[in-house]
RNA sequence: GUGGGCGUAGCUCAAUUGGUUAGAGCACCUGGUUGUGGCCCAGGAGGCCGUGGGUUCAAGUCCCAUCGCUCACCCCA
């Protein structure tokens, strides 16, 4: 019996892996710009934490985590929380009034794998605590769009407003009673959200229920004066910068947590994987983890499986491993003894140097040279042995000529590396 | 948890109505150059045809089960 990956665990591998550096390079650069700082989070947190501020009954936390049950701890199938958590048992509020915080590592959620779904998958995830500014929500939505835009990608960016405990609750009674009176022609998971989930009623893919919902109740037609006052604002920062966005009232959040702004970045490109990115305002979390009072917070995260699909849609050549600078070519035991310290000499000086330990002939290693796109070629034989000097040969200009072999010498080589040409 | 599609070499795929020792391309190794890459040529290695059972004189091919992959639903980045 082979023993293999898990379903929905994936490697990474070379060839692959220089598409994440380079994703990983980009965001970074761009989270640099918009003056975010890196925090490192551990993997596993105690279950109670996700408990809390994801929500009981959703179906993250009812059945899709990795939860060692006699230790109560359970693997992060999502990385808000544990930042907020880091940033509660930190105190980094009181350092700082506000935090812009992001962080990069992967997730794990227990569920059935597709495409651009994994059940260990990557996010970056970009925080900003404590301000309540709507020309944070807008300049995040920027930051996103701008990774976005660098990378090549192209979105659509739907936003919303979920209102607040103030004036969510009067819409949800609204909401359901409509829901109700129609509930006969709602397909069989909309009759089961009616009761467990209700706003999520209103962005079903069934046509019938589209069309039921589509004279419902709007979120955005019952916000109380400050959530649309505040929902407003973001808009006009929106526009200030130029990001085009568009309206969706039937954008709905799955994590308890949202409140206010939320924003999903939409592409068709991926199947059923429509949401490259999403996040919104969560201002009451902080607090329900044990953090300080009237302590708002905004995010969102990128899921980096479904950047890195649209990436290699794009065929782009994003550079495969850096060119060797040097193969060093030995013939027979005496040639690959002879290269063995110079090769470890020119590392030290910083240089990539790639050397054959099999014993092959000179042919091959001239071919494994020319894979691994080696800029020189050093040969070694015992006559080059015999007279101190070894051939070095340019790969691309095929000319070739005699350099001194002792490690003490490799002042003299090391011009010849720096240029490609001589 | 539910449903569809697919499992043949490292990769992408062939194999007639069931019919001899299961093939090709790419990749890999060796040689064509007693010490020189790409292109070309020749040769080589590499498969329990996912696994188990059944039907048959005969199964990669048909049937059943099982495992895996994949896409979709649910949900979500």
């Amino acid at each position: 019996m082979k023993i293999q990956a898990l379903k929905g665990f994936k490697d990474i591998v070379p060839g692959e892996v220089e598409l994440w550096q380079y994703l990983e390079k980009v965001a970074r650069e761009i989270f640099e710009c918009f003056n975010f700082s890196e925090i490192r989070l551990p993997i596993l947190e105690e279950t109670e934490l996700f408990a809390r501020s994801i929500g009981e009954a959703t179906d993250i936390v009812e059945k899709e985590m990795y939860t060692f049950v006699d230790k109560k701890i359970t693997m992060r199938p999502e990385a808000t929380a544990s930042l907020l958590r880091a940033y509660i048992e930190h105190g980094m509020y009181v350092q700082k009034p506000v935090q812009r915080l992001f962080t990069i590592g992967p997730m794990f959620r227990h569920e059935r794998p597709q495409k651009g779904r994994l059940r260990q998958f990557h996010q970056m995830d970009v925080e900003v605590l404590g301000s309540e500014n709507p020309r944070v929500d807008a300049e995040l939505m920027a930051m996103g769009a701008m990774l976005l835009g660098e990378l090549g990608i192209s979105v659509s960016l739907e936003v919303n407003s979920l209102g607040c405990p103030e004036c969510r609750p009067g819409y949800r009674t609204q909401l359901i009673s409509y829901i109700t009176e129609r509930l006969d022609a709602l397909c069989g998971d909309c009759k089961r959200r009616s009761s467990t989930n209700p706003l999520r009623v209103l962005d079903c893919k069934v046509p019938t229920c589209r069309e039921q919902m589509l004279s419902a109740p709007a979120l955005q037609d019952h916000l109380c004066a400050p959530c649309a006052d505040h929902f407003e604002k973001v808009q006009a920062g929106l526009k200030q910068l130029n990001v085009v966005y568009s309206l969706n009232k039937f954008m709905v959040r799955g994590l308890d947590y949202y409140c206010r702004t939320t924003f999903e970045f939409i592409t068709s490109d991926l199947g059923a994987q429509a949401a490259v990115g999403a996040g919104g305002r969560y201002d009451g979390l902080v607090e329900t983890l044990g953090g300080p009072k009237n302590s708002p917070g905004i995010g969102f995260a990128m899921g980096m499986e479904r950047l890195v699909l649209l990436l290699q849609q794009q065929e782009k050549d994003y550079g495969t491993a850096e060119a060797v600078d040097l193969f060093i070519a030995g013939i027979g035991e005496h040639g690959s003894h002879g290269g063995f310290a110079l090769a470890h000499a020119l590392r030290a000086e910083k240089y990539k140097i790639a050397m054959d330990h099999e014993g092959r002939s000179l042919k091959s290693q001239m071919k494994q040279a020319h894979k691994a796109c080696a800029r020189f070629v050093l040969i070694i034989g015992d006559a080059e042995l015999a007279s101190g000097k070894g051939v070095l040969r340019n790969m691309a200009t095929e000319q070739q000529q005699e350099v001194l072999l002792a490690v003490a010498d490799i002042a003299a080589l090391i011009p010849f590396l720096k240029n490609s040409t001589y």
